[in-house]
RNA sequence: UCCGGCGUAGCUCAAUCGGUAGAGCGCCCGGCUGUUAACCGGGUGGUUGGAGGUUCGAGUCCUCCCGCCGGAGCCA
């Protein structure tokens, strides 16, 4: 008998198949038992009969305690009073672990933290389930489009000096006799040495951030995806990135709509997100802000509160271009027409998830960069290599970098980001 | 780190003004051939986060500590 998986049970109907996975919840009558079965591709109903197993397997077999794993041969059919269109009826049911102590996690009733003390369980549960197949797809989607484009994909070290966005906010590890190194908070530095060296390229991997944040938009350790291209101006960057966020969420449509209805996603809010995306100046976003009682001047940078009530006027994720440079980061090219704003863009993902991309053009200019550095206060000699960069054949170039699991957390309309990754690491949790 | 909230049965919560510690779910036993978080009957279950204090009497009030949740700052 062949062994099939819940997820192409639509093409055996009619057959006899074999099912190998375990059982999420049962309930029970006198001589029929119905089993909510899952097998880590989905979830059906697996009907057990007294008539078609016989007294003794029945009653062997039709109250199995929650997480029991079990090998289910039998018939499938189509049922409409089966949840899923699709059912089992069983002729034979194999015990193949039967737990002795009763599954911790029962009714949706449980608390965040009972749950996260047992995530290595809960990402068993159905709504997990889904979340954790929509982050495979939205991964799936990150990677396919830089396929598409040709861009050559750069895994940039974990491990780095003392260079990155800020001196603050890194963690701190010894390296044998080399001494302190940091766990990286972007791979940025170097995909800007791989651009020059390979044109188009891209990163995908975790990074940390030593921030003693609290909010539902931040994790210790969060995936990023990072882009960066040679000879790319500010104007390339923002249609890249519009290109990039709209073929996502095209993607996890097409190929994981099932999840985002299980979630209750209004699914028409992700259709908007097309190409072109709406654009707002820092300078103007400040003035929306007044406008709407805000208490800011020109040169604060936004908190969560500001960012949702910019994306508010929007149905489509919105870019701020042109902060003032001295609220973002000593590498972005200041804008030519004027020099206290930079050429950079934050993406903003609408009904209140924030800021899912940073990004800007990057100083090309030797003299210009090596002025920036000391303007920041960072050590020079740290930026050795990054300056080499501007010696031998610099070129304008520009790139950014899009928060994977901020940008899951959208797609999916979590209320928090800890559920768009399977093991979180936040404030106060690295367990389990 | 700061501000606010919470901590009672395995879980989710209730307990009036300071006056006998409760319910639902889970689990165990029994019943039921179409259940959808099944249902019905019976049973099981407590150092009220910890230490100290006020009081005739503290789950309830006070002090300190611990843990968690929400938010702020910072950021993707």
């Amino acid at each position: 008998m062949e062994w099939v998986y819940v997820e192409d049970l639509k093409d055996h109907i009619g057959e006899s198949v074999e099912l190998r996975g375990w059982v999420w919840r049962s309930r029970s009558s006198g001589k029929i038992s119905f089993v909510t079965f899952r097998d880590g591709t989905g979830f059906v109903q697996v009907v057990l009969e007294r008539e078609t197993l016989g007294d003794e397997k029945f009653k062997s077999v039709k109250r199995l305690p929650m997480e029991t794993s079990i090998v289910v041969r039998g018939k499938v059919r189509e049922e409409e009073r089966a949840p899923g269109g699709v059912e089992i009826l069983a002729e034979d049911v194999q015990v193949v672990h039967k737990p002795d102590e009763p599954y911790p996690i029962t009714k949706p009733d449980h608390g965040i933290d009972y749950l996260f003390d047992r995530r290595h369980l809960w990402i068993r549960s159905r709504r997990q389930f889904h979340i954790l197949r929509l982050r495979d797809k939205v991964i799936q989607a990150i990677r396919k489009f830089y396929w598409e484009r040709n861009f050559v994909l750069i895994d940039t070290p974990i491990f780095t000096g003392a260079i990155g966005e800020a001196a603050g906010n890194l963690f701190e590890l010894d390296y044998f006799d080399y001494g302190k190194v940091y766990l990286a908070q972007t791979g940025q530095l170097y995909l800007e040495a791989a651009a020059l060296a390979l044109g188009k390229v891209y990163n995908l991997g975790p990074t940390f951030r030593a921030e003693k944040s609290k909010t539902r938009r931040h994790l210790i350790e969060f995936w990023m995806n990072e882009a960066e291209v040679a000879y790319y101006g500010h104007e390339d960057n923002l249609k890249l990135q519009e290109d990039l966020v709209s073929y996502i969420v095209r993607y996890v449509l097409e190929h994981g709509l099932e999840h985002l209805e299980f979630l209750g996603r209004d699914i028409k809010k992700l259709e908007k997100v097309e190409p072109p995306f709406p654009r707002i100046t820092y300078t103007e976003a400040v003035k929306l802000l007044k406008k709407k009682g805000f208490d800011i001047e020109w040169g604060d940078d936004f908190g969560g509160d500001e960012e949702t009530a910019i994306a508010e006027e929007f149905e489509k994720p919105v870019f701020v271009t042109h902060y003032p440079r001295k609220a973002k980061a000593f590498y972005m090219q200041p804008d030519p027409e004027n020099p206290d704003v930079v050429l950079c863009d934050d993406l903003l993902a609408p009904e209140g998830y924030g800021e899912i991309i940073g990004a800007s053009e990057r100083i090309a200019d030797y003299n210009l960069l090596v002025e920036r550095i000391k303007e920041f206060g960072l050590p020079l000699e740290a930026y050795d290599w990054y300056l080499d960069l501007r010696k031998w054949g610099s070129v304008p170039h520009s790139g950014f970098g899009l928060g994977v699991e901020r940008t899951i957390a959208w797609i999916a309309g979590l209320e928090h980001i800890r559920e768009a990754i399977p093991f979180p690491r936040t404030l106060y949790r690295v367990y389990p």
